[in-house]
DNA sequence: TAACTTTTGTGTACACTTTCACAAAAATAG
DNA sequence: CTATTTTTGTGAAAGTGTACACAAAAGTTA
């Protein structure tokens, strides 16, 4: 589709700078330079224009960035000028925590639907209005249907891979993983893993280590 | 302590070796060579010797590396040869996920206190044997006297730097932040942002653009 | 219209990370 | 004891991402 690579930590960065954008307009600021941009989001101005110059020339020279504009812009690019459902597989402590969350919305993602291979009174209850819950076996089945891409693996390690093959099989394109396993997908199928152990060991070293 | 700058991301891969030859210790693998390793863990085998070779020589040339010994030597490095208590901050949806979690254990670590500004029936049931749980306005006095490094921020973001303020004031060294906003700490303290938004959209991105 | 100011967009240099490739070391076989 | 095999540890090359620095563009002032 483009020709060329873009670097996946310039896709976060931009999703950072969405954020702060929407932060800005909500300020009232209409015209921000790379200079207060990169100042508000700890991010050097330069690195913000290269990333920007991936995708095209938004700015206005002597000027800045027009917010709402570039805002726009940063939506479009990212496909987040709609809303995304998303499929939650795994209604248990961190599901629900998840099922609970109201930040989602405001990013433009919604979960429509979660699976479980218990369903329960607890389970069902943790379900929000404008979210069915199902068997997990009705994985496939559903997803498809509902043309789901997007989905949230939080079951139990040991499931994991075997939940992906199945979330493949149906359709999904790209999974945020929170079991600590190396998932294998397919190419085409984008993976994203959350590893609060590895995460936690890193603050380990450093704070053992008493350096920096 | 040590003379030199190792990437984070060498340390992150540290922790996924860890975990690797644990299970490999668990399969009763004795010995493991870098080429088997970065199979199981799929990263390059060059890669695993050169993030080793910045705390020293672990293996045997010719034989490969004894796994019970390099485990035993990660941890060391890590920090990860004793528990480590955890301070968490803010028992809501996410908290209470965090709280009846029992993989950190595994890791070595425990969450031994979590504060609430907050303190309910629902709060109080939240919090595992083993943890107390506070009211917020005791965080650095109750952190201070058990001498905890290591904290979890869970609160609301526009509470968060606020929180910080006070866990860097205490003499947390070590934040691993869920709130959807950059934390600014003093240097000496380092902070891990988990941030569900930025990834889902990363992952909206690749799924939108049909690439990769 | 021309001089001046501001800030982008980008060529280039720099820094950091990953991978390659091979000598050195250890074990094994003859 | 020497040759052979294996696999580490590491210098150098390749690759990737970041930051600098400045010409080009747009606006502003006179
Ligand atoms: N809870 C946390 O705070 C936390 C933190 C870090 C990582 N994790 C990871 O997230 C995952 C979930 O953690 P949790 O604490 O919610 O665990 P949990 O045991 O509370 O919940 C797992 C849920 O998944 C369901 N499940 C299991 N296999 C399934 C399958 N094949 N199909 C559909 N549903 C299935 C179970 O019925 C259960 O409801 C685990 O991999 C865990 O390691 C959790
Ligand atoms: N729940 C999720 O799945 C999820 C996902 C992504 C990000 N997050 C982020 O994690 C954070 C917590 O999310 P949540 O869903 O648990 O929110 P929540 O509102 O359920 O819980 C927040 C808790 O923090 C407490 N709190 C607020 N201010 C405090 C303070 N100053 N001191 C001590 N406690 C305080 C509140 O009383 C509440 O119990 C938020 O920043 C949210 O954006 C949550």
């Amino acid at each position: 589709m483009r020709k060329w690579k873009i670097p996946e930590v310039t896709i976060s960065r931009l999703s950072l700078y969405l954020r702060c954008l929407s932060e800005l307009e909500e300020e009232g600021v209409e015209v921000i330079s790379s200079a207060e941009l990169g100042k508000k989001c700890g991010i050097n101005p330069a690195q913000i224009r290269k990333d920007l110059a991936y995708f095209g020339e938004f700015g206005t020279r002597g000027v800045g960035y027009y917010v709402k504009d570039l805002k726009e812009d940063l939506k479009r690019i990212m496909g987040l000028d709609r809303e995304w459902e998303v499929a939650l597989v795994g209604v248990g402590n961190l599901g629900r925590a998840l099922l609970s969350y109201q930040g989602f919305k405001r990013h433009g993602f919604k979960i429509s639907v979660a699976f479980d291979k218990v369903i329960d009174e607890e389970r069902k209850k943790a379900v929000p209005e404008g979210c069915e819950l199902y068997h997990a076996s009705m994985m496939e089945e559903v997803i498809r249907k509902k043309k789901i891409k997007i989905a949230i693996v939080a079951v139990h390690f040991s499931e994991a891979q075997r939940v992906v093959d199945a979330l493949v099989k149906s359709g999904i394109k790209g999974i945020l993983n929170f079991a600590p396993v190396r998932l294998s997908v397919p190419k085409g199928v984008v993976v994203r893993h959350i590893d609060l152990g590895i995460e936690l060991e890193v603050l380990t070293f450093f704070v053992n280590t008493k350096m920096y």
